[in-house]
DNA sequence: GTGAAAGCGCTAACAC
DNA sequence: GTGTTAGCGCTTTCAC
């Protein structure tokens, strides 16, 4: 055998499937997209050759020259916080009927962190970006409205959207469940959550709770509040402190389910009668909840439809049949579960 | 004042930037991506005309002229596992050190989903690819090697990988829980798991498990199988059900720490005395155990460590200090918790 | 139904 | 330090 020199390995191109299936680059390139009319013979001999070469086509130039880009960003604070995969659901439920598919990126709640997260994602062309939140520096609003991509940004409507807006009225949430425990006749009313400045929906929840309770000319009793470490075991600890401190409480609100769990369980080892002498909510409507001893009232805030109805908003922007932008608030639902309701409905 | 025809909102290109600043388009690319020397006062003009007109670069072209890409994708089953966000956590405080970002794409463990995730993954041009597991089927695996890019399957090592793999012995961890639960004096045991036949890493566990009870002449006493809902609440019912059915039962081996902790619940409520008449172990080493009444025993994979160790593997590779694959198996760490030992040390 | 030519917005390579 | 030229791998457009 002689020595044929090995020729370098150079990255695969439509020019390869042609070659391999003598049939013109175009051809090939309409046969891989399903564009125009091609005969089913020379189809065949396309797709085999592709097959057998393992040929994946080049993106990055499809998108250069068509400028369409099929991807649409997606950002959101955290991964871990259970909420927001929901909510990732409900876009992909919606998306994986489209051609269009979500890529994700993650701000660990902090701005500058979500500056860079736009700017990186924004350089690849999406087709439209949906954005946890409605609060964003004056820089992100910038370079969001310069795109000229279709926005929406999700979970909260309490503020000046960019574009369109999908999600629940945090201030609305935070009254609304106020207004149902004063209804119960909860009167001391002790607040637990995330020390978080810059989580803005936790923050306008708990306006919306005072408020309304300042409305009936009450206050928080108490409050508390934690970061980091685990949510379950921080609600445990956080409600002993609570109750401890001020033993005259008769409601616990908490701002997530996961720390309302923990205080559920230290509650109940503790043999206090719920809600007979203490009342709890949540905030989520987490599924987690569905295994707990009692049932932990809650607040679903629609993350799923939330998901979904922004998807939908960004569907119909690409495709052109929606031009304007649009504005959904979801309704958020209380469910009273075992621990707020003292009196029988 | 005359009617000016407004011209066709165009994308913004370098030549804005260009025309803008009055320095060539060669020259602004140089200062947008900080390569090669420019001198201060260019610099400064650039980059005031660039912040001005809100320019971000189009990577699309980018990419292409360079054949450059700056992603890295990482394929896994789920995000709601809770498992998987603290892999990606490991492997963004990796990529974040360097001039990498990750890309997630979601399987929903169906392998049509996962061919279909990674044609689109590769169409981008990654720089790597991170992926849940080493079972893929053919058509995954040519269009991996074929992609002439770094893999590291991760999770699981148990298997002949595309290129480099890090992770724990699936079938070892379960190995090694059987034999800490033998060594304690339990022998009737029970497991409870999910019923996915394509959770390859569920499947292994279980047959080391079985395997090293095997050894001891001892089987599995009962087993359940669950699949969706609230995997707490699943765990409470399998647990009901299955110690109503065998009641000499005195372990039960959780395939995850969610359906352990639910179980654990129900036990304590039940008032059955553990470890001493019913021993308990799940399998993550889930944050969420850190909050319940009792410790739940359990396993840690090393979630974190293997995301940073695979991060460093694409990141070495596409910096040209490692060009062969490697082969990382973590160690999977016992936690005891306080439902695994009868006998105290 | 198929092919040839031009060009998407950037960067590599080289000139000055 | 700065500019010019060619081309990355596709798709658009138009010709046949």
């Amino acid at each position: 055998m002689t020595d044929r020199p090995i020729p370098p390995r150079r990255p695969m191109t439509l020019r390869d499937v042609s070659e391999a299936s003598g049939v013109s680059e175009m051809t090939v390139s309409r046969v891989l997209r399903n564009r125009g009319d091609v005969s089913p013979a020379t189809r065949e001999k396309v797709l085999a050759a592709a097959a057998e070469l393992g040929y994946v086509p080049n993106k990055i130039a499809g998108a250069l020259a068509s400028s369409r880009v099929n991807l649409v960003s997606v950002i959101i604070p955290s991964l871990s916080n259970m909420v927001f995969p929901d909510v990732l659901s409900g876009i992909t439920e919606v998306l994986d009927e489209t051609h269009l598919q979500p890529v994700v990126g993650v701000t660990n709640y902090r701005p500058e962190r979500e500056e860079k997260v736009i700017y990186e994602m924004l350089s690849w062309r999406p087709s439209g970006v949906i954005i946890a939140g409605i609060e964003h520096n004056e820089a992100c609003r910038r370079m969001l409205r310069a795109a000229d991509v279709p926005v929406v940004e999700i979970m909260d409507v309490d503020g000046e959207p960019v574009d369109s807006v999908v999600g629940i009225s945090q201030r609305r949430a935070g009254r609304m469940m106020a207004e149902a425990i004063l209804k119960q006749g909860f009167e001391r009313i002790g607040f637990l959550g995330t020390r978080m400045p810059l989580d803005h929906r936790a923050r306008k929840r708990f306006e919306g709770f005072t408020e309304a309770l300042a409305r009936h000319g009450l206050e928080v009793a108490d409050q508390e509040f934690y970061e980091g470490g685990s949510a379950l075991k921080k609600g445990r600890e956080m409600t002993q402190t609570l109750m401890q401190r001020t033993d005259d409480l008769d409601f616990l609100y908490y701002s997530n389910d996961m720390i309302g769990a923990g205080g559920l369980l230290w509650c109940l080892e503790q043999g206090i009668d719920i809600p007979g002498k203490l009342g709890l909510a949540g905030f989520n409507g987490t599924e987690l909840l569905e295994g707990l001893a009692m049932k932990l009232a809650t607040m679903d805030a629609g993350r799923r439809e939330t998901g979904r109805e922004a998807a939908k908003i960004i569907a119909a922007r690409a495709d052109g049949s929606l031009t304007e932008p649009r504005r959904i608030e979801i309704e958020p639902k209380i469910s009273y579960g075992d621990t707020l309701r003292r009196y029988k409905p």
